[in-house]
This record gives C-alpha cells, sequence and structure tokens, in this order.
DNA sequence: GTCTATAAGGCGATAGAC
DNA sequence: GTCTATCGCCTTATAGAC
C-alpha cells in the first residue's frame, strides 16, 4: 500500500529529477501528489528532510541497478562495463542523481551525502571491475582503476550536460560509444 | 573605464559561476556591485536579459582562451588536446558555463543560446583537430572526430559533476590525466 | 493524520521623483 | 542615470481546529 509518506517521497523524486532541489518547492509537492499541506509537515520537517529522503531512495535504486547489469551481463569486463554505459540515457532529461549536484543549496554535507554515496558506489564498483581485468591480465595496466572508474563516470554525467546544452538527447549513448571504443584498445587476450 | 553596464555584467558573470541562473537573484547583483535597483532596469529590462549579456560575454572569453592554447601550443594533436585537458579546473567551482547548464530555466532558447554557441565552438574546434590528425595519419580512424570530440567535452564537464559530487578539487583533472591516456594510444607516427 | 489560515521574507519588476 | 517606494506573487514554513 502506497502511504502518504511514500507517496511524497515518490513525487519528491520525480520533481528532483525534473527541477531539481533549488527549484521544486513543498507547494509543487503538494500539488502534483494531491497531500495536504498539514501532512507534508506531519511526516517531515522541513523540505530539505523530504529531499534527503528522496535521494537516499534514488540512490538505493540506481546503485541496486548497476550491480544488477554488472553481475547479470554475460562476457568479460568490457562487455560488462559497455552494457552499463549503454543503458537509455535520455540526455535533455539528465541523469536522476547527477541533475541535484549543481544547486546551490546541495553545498550542503546532509544534502551532498546521498550523492556522494551514489558516486561512491558506481566509482567503487567500476574501479574493482577494472582492478579485476588488469589481475587477470585482460586489461592494459598503463591506466589505473582509479582514474578509469573516474573516466568512465565522468563520460556519463559530461555527456548530460553537454547534451542538454547542444539539445540533442542521443549525446550521452554516442560519447559512451565513443568511450567504449578508447577501452576496447585497451583489453588483452 | 568601467561603466555601470559593465559592472553589472562583471558581477553576473561571477554569480553564474558561483550560484547559476536560478539561485541568482537581481538584488544579490545589486548588493555585489553596488549598483541600485533603478540602474538595473535602466540598462537591463530583465534578469534574464542581463544574464543572456553576461554569458555571451563568458562565452567569448573562454572560446578565445580555448583557441589560444590549441593555436600555440607546440606539438602534434595530443599535445594541444593535453595542454586544453590539463588547464587549472577547480570541481567544487565548476565550469563557468557547464555550471549553468543545469537550471530549469534555461530551458528558455534564449538562455540556452550562449552555452549551445560555446559549446559547440569547443566541440567543433576538438573534432577539426581530430580530423586533421586522422586525414595526417597521426591518429587512427576507428573512432570519429566528432565522437571524440564529445567524448573530450564530456569528460571535462563530468568531472566538474562528480568532483563536486565527492568534494574533491582535483578529480577533474584526475579524469583528464586518464583520459589521455587513452587518446595517447589512438597515436600513430 | 489532515485541514485551512496565516506569517515573514524574498522574488522579479515597476513608478515616479530627482 | 540613479534613487526610493511600492507591487503582487511565491517561498518555506507554523498554528490550531477537526
Amino acid at each position: 500500500m502506497a502511504t502518504t509518506r511514500d507517496l511524497l517521497v515518490d513525487t519528491m523524486k520525480q520533481l528532483l529529477w525534473e527541477r531539481g532541489y533549488d527549484a521544486t518547492s513543498p507547494n509543487h509537492v503538494l500539488e502534483r501528489s494531491g497531500v495536504g499541506k498539514g501532512s507534508f509537515y506531519h511526516h517531515f520537517k522541513s523540505k530539505k528532510d523530504l529531499a534527503i529522503a528522496a535521494m537516499e531512495s534514488r540512490a538505493d535504486e540506481l546503485i541496486a541497478e548497476f550491480e544488477q547489469i554488472i553481475r547479470s551481463t554475460e562476457g568479460d569486463w568490457l562487455d560488462k562495463v559497455s552494457a552499463y554505459l549503454l543503458l537509455p540515457r535520455d540526455a535533455l532529461k539528465g541523469c536522476r542523481m547527477g541533475r541535484i549536484v549543481q544547486d546551490p543549496s546541495v553545498e550542503d554535507p546532509a544534502l551532498i551525502a546521498p550523492l556522494q554515496r551514489y558516486f561512491v558506489a558506481i566509482h567503487q564498483g567500476l574501479s574493482a571491475l577494472y582492478a579485476k581485468a588488469q589481475a587477470e591480465g585482460k586489461l592494459q595496466p598503463e591506466c589505473s582503476p582509479d582514474g578509469l572508474a573516474t573516466a568512465t563516470v565522468s563520460v556519463i554525467q559530461g555527456s548530460f550536460v553537454y547534451g542538454r546544452a547542444v539539445v540533442q538527447a542521443g549525446v550521452v549513448t554516442a560519447a559512451c560509444e565513443t568511450f567504449i571504443g578508447l577501452l576496447a584498445v585497451q583489453r588483452l587476450n
């Protein structure tokens, strides 16, 4: 059953994706969810409080999605990374987490925390994958696993930014395909 | 001489970098610049109007910086791209243009225009460089110049996002160094 | 738990004097 | 060109009844 609290969290997740944190008001959440102002401040002590709950939920969801793709994709390290990089992503909509990072209010440590947790999880997952591939002699050892993971995350996030600026939804996939091409050269065996 | 108009534009450029578009109010600009409200609306018909002027000015500045680096750096295509990628960049401050892209109000075509002009200019400059290198047989022909340019811009922009999320100023340079490593393998001759 | 009413303050902008 | 006063609207809540 969808409790009022869950409804507020789900609605906030939508709006954080569409408009970020600063530009989303409690009133927007109330209008879209149909919940009343009294209920809002009964379940959450502030907009920030709700946003943190929404971001934690989104982080859980996206980390689980990442781990599922990496785990279940058949093949070697490049197949797994490629599967993740080629998930459908609309540059105009933005990344469901990365979208929020640039908001001025998100310098607040309490608001950064779930974002940081998300990005660290993805980064570590990729880094571990690259490290294992190098240990098995299947990936060139010149670039560090850490550096490769940072670049991988950055290509995805940056293509959202670039794609939105040039108003081309397909840019994320284009950037990721090129990056896969650069990684493919690093494959050994 | 610094006219009032110029002072407003320069102050808006600062604030757009620090807080983006939506979170910057005319009052912020007035407080920091010491200009009065009457002057503001004498020189500009709206906040949007001033922001566009500020973004156009910033685009000119950053495009000129890019072209100067590419032109004046000695060596081959990789030296030139590396020089651009390794410019000092503080992830916590954000890209002076890319910072603004995610603001909800910036879906407005009039506000996107200067951002688009900036990103297209950098993209085309890089793409031309890669195309020339391929034509001269100095760069592997597998990846398209267009794709490589998109990936290059994306790594820079995305590392600003990732770096801000994990609160590490040095991430942009780290990501760019790894990307240079991946490009280096593509060099011929 | 949910409702409606209210509040102080910021927002983007305008009016009209100087 | 610049100043101050004012505007209507929106924001993030809080109060107190039901």
